[in-house]
DNA sequence: GTCTATATGGCGATAGAC
DNA sequence: GTCTATCGCCATATAGAC
């Protein structure tokens, strides 16, 4: 590890604000996970609101676009969210606290996002856009895409961030036996989105 | 309004536990939605701990217990599903911060969740089960019936969870537009679960 | 740039008058 | 039971030495 501090500081707070949120989180926390003094992390980022938000939106904007790739090819709109599924699984199962980090702070205080939606020129709106473009295009049925959207996200979604309630209810808090849910969910996500596809 | 303070101290409590979390939470905030003091919070419940203990079980009992009538009857499991589709999302309308608020406190402290499970007679832990036993026994398939339980859960609580981002990007922040998408989901799901289940 | 020490403010909690 | 006043702590933020 031979990057600078100020990376350092910014893994750091990456790490804790995605686990305790920007109000569960501590200054000294972050200060204690880089080794380092808690008066440094205002020395190169002002305040706790504005580290916050650096990290906010560099996690937003990465974890959005890397979805793009899976909607970005030729292929039917079938082939399109069989890939997406598989990376945006993987995805997720790297990062298993984002989605409710981020689906929290943009309850707890929509400004930031709105602000970055408006700025960026590459922003998430874009990149939603793609994706519902597509399934618009290729939607066989004459459904409304943003309710396909939804729901394959919500079926995505849920089972990480409803993980402690789930396991400890239908698993007798069995972490391998959910690990192993998790990982059957691709094939059941997809059979049920290629299902509802079609005519 | 005849009820006594310490009930309109509770009601306080629920709604800006449920706006802020626990975290989020000021007693001080508390106090003022009550119109009284500050003190008498810790009067009636000794500690913020101890009121929002009190604040969590009873808001997680009442809105699982609000769920098991769908699955106690002797329908068969298509029409359950549609009774618990109907009745879940009309719940959810009226409550839409209480699964975001649930999920978040089952994830910042998971200790309160286990206690009430293994504590409790009639606790959520039954709820689920009957819905599961429900599911299995009317599964025509041989899916796991804990897949189909929280694809449906997804569906219908991910479209109120992330709302701020979804109405932004996709209904150009229009709240009427997204309440109209919201009245849409009850058909959306019935077909979508309906497909699903369809040997 | 990095540290120690301290300022400043807010919050949960308690003491005590009424 | 309800209030005012205040304690004690902890968190963000700053000042200033090195």
């Amino acid at each position: 590890m031979d990057s600078t501090t100020e990376e350092k500081i910014y893994e750091a707070a990456r790490k804790i604000f995605v686990l305790k949120g920007m109000e569960g989180a501590r200054m000294q926390e972050i200060a204690d996970e880089v080794g380092m003094n808690k008066a440094l992390l205002h020395y190169y980022f002002r305040s706790k609101e504005k580290l916050f938000e650096a990290v906010f939106k560099d996690i937003f904007t990465r974890f959005f676009s890397r979805i793009r790739g899976a909607f970005t090819s030729d292929l039917p709109l079938k082939e399109k969210l069989i890939v997406f599924i598989d990376n945006y699984i993987d995805l997720i199962a790297a990062n298993p606290y984002v989605p409710q980090f981020i689906i929290n702070e943009i309850n707890r205080d929509p400004k930031v996002l709105k602000a970055m939606i408006f700025e960026s020129g590459i922003g998430p709106q874009q990149l939603l856009e793609i994706f519902l473009n597509e399934v618009q295009i290729n939607n066989q049925s004459n459904l409304d895409p943003r309710h396909i959207v939804v729901s394959l996200l919500g079926m995505l979604v849920f089972p990480f961030a409803g993980r402690p309630l789930l396991q400890l209810v239908y698993f007798n808090d069995d972490q391998k036996a959910y690990d192993q849910f998790l990982s059957e969910r691709k094939e059941i996500v997809k059979n049920m989105m290629l299902k509802f596809i079609e005519v």
